[in-house]
DNA sequence: ATGGTCTTGTGAAAAAAGTCACAAGGATTT
DNA sequence: AAATCCTTGTGACTTTTTTCACAAGACCAT
């Protein structure tokens, strides 16, 4: 890299989580270096990709001998910004809401879970483990006392934009959205969409084309 | 489109599911017409964009007028294959393949859990409203039986992989992954991962960087 | 009919992403 | 310390995707 001003592709962005998990996976069995061809075939992309993806961050690697493990994943958690420990709150305290508080996969990426809202009063109170549901009208005091980060919307799809909307306005920038509807929200909030049938429907796709 | 050989871009594939999505709710509210500037904005794209893929089928719209909600949303059906009922099948009866299994939406889009499975003896025979689970030395056998479709991947990470194998030797040709690793299959089984952690560390990033 | 006003469909141009191939440089052996 | 062996980092090139801009139609009003 050697302009201080090069724009770094979103497909590049994109692809840092993946790099995240393998390296993981190698620095947890104590592997202590890793070529890119070796992680490129793990993750299914080629290694020049790879290779090219990491010089955008600039010289991470050592020529003639591969990458430094937890050296890069350490880089790669920066620019992931997983240095700082997320708090996530999940509005919703359905099957899909408590299926997520009740996920061990959180902790190891320096997220976690610490509150669910519902608007359901007889939820009101209970505790998953740790994790208590509250009311939504909480919304805004809870964010303050936890430290809340992102708002996990797992409501029904016709709550969602209301939900939203509460969130914006408790000062949440960053949403997690599991329902099936384009949210809208400020410019500076960012959303991400886990729209789940969105997902299975290309498989649903590639099954109709028996030809390729 | 005048080419018959001309290839869609995944690109345009990928999204699809979006366009359907849309049109599904413009449609159950009665929208008879739409046009490409404001479908794109629902979803947040140039109208331009989505005309370019509409093209890739052939003139789907009318000049001057837009395009005719439901015969789009019908030729996009059939385009994603949603005219072919599938029936999934849900490996793994933890919390998030129960959640999964007890989710609503599939129907409307023509998808059906009919089976679950699982090594876990106790929980062989347990039924979630119509739907059974059964030993996952069974899948074979369910599969031609009940018809199933698509393989959804709900066990742990270190499992994953393993009952991909199954599931692949059973006759599957789409796997829905929900454990966080890349699954090794032959080249005519279709895999779509769907990574939950991966997609709430790109939240993460941008929460990290004020600055846009 | 004719003219005006729409919005689509689409070549051509631009931008973004991905691949290639090899020089640069570090480690190891002799 | 020279030679050899590796694998990175990266310009140049290719492919894919997106955007632009406008001709081609379709509808409507007069």
């Amino acid at each position: 890299m050697k302009d201080e001003f090069v724009v770094i592709p979103k497909a590049t962005i994109s692809r840092l989580p993946l790099y995240f998990r393998v390296l993981s996976e190698l620095d947890h069995v104590g592997v202590p270096i890793v070529s890119s061809e070796e992680m490129a075939a793990k993750i299914g992309i080629t290694s020049s990709q790879l290779r090219k993806d990491l010089s955008y961050f600039g010289g991470l690697g050592i020529r003639g001998t591969g990458y430094d493990v937890s050296y890069l994943l350490a880089k790669i958690k920066e620019i992931l910004g997983m240095n700082h420990h997320r708090h996530l709150a999940i509005i919703g305290a359905g099957k899909l809401g408590t299926a997520l508080a009740g996920y061990g996969g959180f902790l190891q990426h320096n997220l976690e879970v610490k509150a669910l809202f519902d608007i359901d009063e007889a939820k009101i109170g209970w505790k998953l483990g740790e994790i208590e549901v509250y009311h939504i009208s909480e919304l805004k005091p809870r964010k303050e006392e936890l430290k809340l980060d992102i708002a996990t919307i797992t409501v029904p799809a016709a709550a969602a934009q209301q939900v939203t909307k509460a969130a914006v306005e408790a000062g949440f920038k960053a949403i997690w959205n599991f329902a099936p509807v384009r949210l809208e929200v400020p410019e500076d909030v960012h959303v991400r969409n886990e729209d789940l049938v969105v997902g299975v429907l290309t498989l649903s796709h590639h099954l109709s084309r028996k030809n390729q």
